[in-house]
RNA sequence: GGGCCCGUAGCUCAGUCGGUAGAGCAGGCGGCUCUUAACCGCAAGGUCAGGGGUUCGAAUCCCCUCGGGCCCGCCA
């Protein structure tokens, strides 16, 4: 499959490479300059009445060849670029019986070409270039993927995802949205006036967050360092620093398993705004969505999932109280009366296995993903959290045993997390102390330093934290996050592949 | 970590009571000057993921390995 040296394919694309070569031209070029984006081609035809060409307008495109389809003395090209695709129209009348037959003697689907010719709209009313010369820019040798089907194979479309991008126009417009989307997200918080910051991926403790971080070793240090699993305490750290307004859209990693909705190897989001609290934060994020989808719409106008995002992601969105939902919904009453007993049981009723001395909102948590997370479609609120999971959050200034906190769902998943900061140092400690008292060390490490950084005076703040695959993912409708990875991590093709 | 499923030509896919491995696309040769996955004809293209076993005979049945997919579990 992946050995294509010894396909006979291959070796004729090098054959006809060769003979381009012997007729003294370059199948490798150094540049074809001039050339305009297939889209300005289809706007230069926009006048011309069917079978009329532009003689007194030349154009140069540029593109991968897709299709060729012969017709004896002349052919259609399709080629394709990033703006589009657009037919080639070439004929012996232009191109001479030898240039027209060396031509396409030459040619490949999956070749890399430039086209020299005037606009033509066809008889059939398709708008073209009749062209005076096509030359190789890059001869292929590998052959493209059916030119219907293209890849399918989805191990493939990761493996090699430069031909899953040639190949499908689709997957192509999925990733630049995933690009147009951080674009517009800059523009957003910088609109409001925060500053972009990036801080170090490879830190001597990872902390922020429970994952299990990847571990890895500095010559310079000769110390054991690891990869960051989280933003949120580099961001406040800099919020107690005076930069009041901060985000970071940046590489985080945690040696986990993956499924449709986590990746060992992703970006995240998080913005830290001091002077605010999480209803601030609410209005915020709820209006960053909502310009999102309006992107996602404009992106991918084929995809009805996308199209339909504004709709969908409309302000104001729902809002609902994490215990109050998790008890209309599952039935059972007073959750926060239960005992710690009651809770394991009824967790463990809905399949969940978690370790027995695990606070009740560890439950509590697996009840919500089991009773309330999946009917979650709309973009939806989840206020007020148990204290207990949650130990940088600040205590609920009115609902004891809370925290002032929320989360976005939407689609079923959660899309981010936010908090009213806890900035008192002396309960962090305690928080964090609790926190490791009561479960797996080897989880969650302690951040001493950071502790110090709030000795000194953090500013009361909001933050908030989310992936941003899973906010493309729910803008644009995508179901698996290697969907909007461009390389996923996968496993070393075996030695003898 | 558990369960189920998948791996056949460069690509997309057929092919189970076990009996010489098929099609379409792409590529080769020939024909065709307005096609749109162009069309028509001819010829070619295979370590059936890898290894082992059962059998007179294995793509097909069994076991192992590799890779992948889906579901579940785990991941505050």
């Amino acid at each position: 499959m992946v050995d294509a040296d010894d396909s006979h394919l291959v070796t004729e694309r090098r054959q006809k490479a060769a003979r381009y070569r012997s007729a003294g031209k370059e199948p490798y070029p150094w540049d074809f300059p001039g050339r305009v984006p297939t889209s300005e081609v289809r706007a230069a035809c926009q006048g011309l009445s069917n079978g009329a060409a532009d003689e007194a307008r030349t154009l140069k495109v540029a593109g991968r060849l897709k299709i060729v389809r012969q017709h004896g003395k002349s052919a259609f090209l399709d080629l394709e670029d990033r703006s589009g695709a657009i037919q080639l129209f070439a004929r012996v009348d232009e191109l001479g019986e030898e240039g027209y037959a060396d031509l396409l003697s030459v040619l490949d689907p999956g070749d890399i070409i430039g086209a020299t010719g005037h606009p033509l709209v066809t008889r059939r009313g398709e708008p073209s270039v009749r062209v005076d010369s096509v030359v190789l820019l890059a001869k292929a040798i590998a052959p493209p993927p059916e030119k219907f089907h293209g890849l399918q194979d989805p191990e493939e479309r990761l493996r090699r995802r430069y031909v899953d991008l040639l190949s499908s126009r689709e997957s192509l417009a999925r990733f630049t949205a995933r690009t147009l989307l951080v674009r517009e997200l800059r523009a957003y918080l910088d609109g409001l006036d925060f500053l972009e910051v990036e801080t170090a991926t490879i830190v001597p403790v990872a902390s922020g967050a429970a994952a299990q971080p990847f571990v890895t070793h500095s010559n310079y240090l000769n110390a054991e360092l690891q990869l960051r699993i989280a933003l949120e305490l580099a961001l406040k750290r800099l919020l107690v620093g005076g930069m009041e307004r901060v985000y970071e859209v940046g590489r985080c990693f945690r040696n986990e398993d993956l499924d449709t909705t986590h990746s060992p190897e992703f970006s995240m989001l998080e913005l830290y705004w001091a002077y605010a609290d999480y209803s601030d934060m609410r209005r915020l994020v709820e209006g960053m969505f909502a310009r999102l989808a309006e992107v996602a719409a404009k992106a991918l106008p084929d995809l009805p999932a996308a199209r339909e995002a504004p709709e969908l992601f409309r302000p104001p969105f729902a809002t609902v109280d994490y215990v109050g939902e998790l008890e209309k919904r599952s039935g059972i009453a007073d959750l926060l009366g239960r005992s710690r007993e009651e809770l394991r049981e009824l967790a463990r009723t809905v399949g969940a296995t978690v370790p027995d001395d695990s606070p009740k909102g560890k439950f509590m948590d697996k009840l919500f993903e089991h009773y309330v997370e999946p009917h979650l479609i709309r973009p939806t609120f989840v206020l007020d959290f148990p204290a207990d999971t949650t130990p940088l959050a600040k205590r609920h200034r009115s609902r004891p045993g809370l925290v002032e906190r929320f989360e976005l769902f939407a689609r079923g998943y959660e899309l981010g997390n936010a908090y009213t900061e806890l900035n008192d140092p002396d309960e962090q400690e305690a928080r964090f102390k609790e926190q490791l008292s009561g479960r797996g060390e080897d989880h969650y490490a302690l951040d001493t330093d950071f502790i110090e950084a709030l000795r000194y005076g953090m500013p009361p703040a909001t933050g908030y934290g989310g992936g941003i695959e899973r906010l493309v993912m729910a803008l644009c409708g995508v179901s698996s996050i290697k969907d909007v990875i461009l390389f996923p991590p996968v496993r070393a093709r075996s030695p003898k592949a």
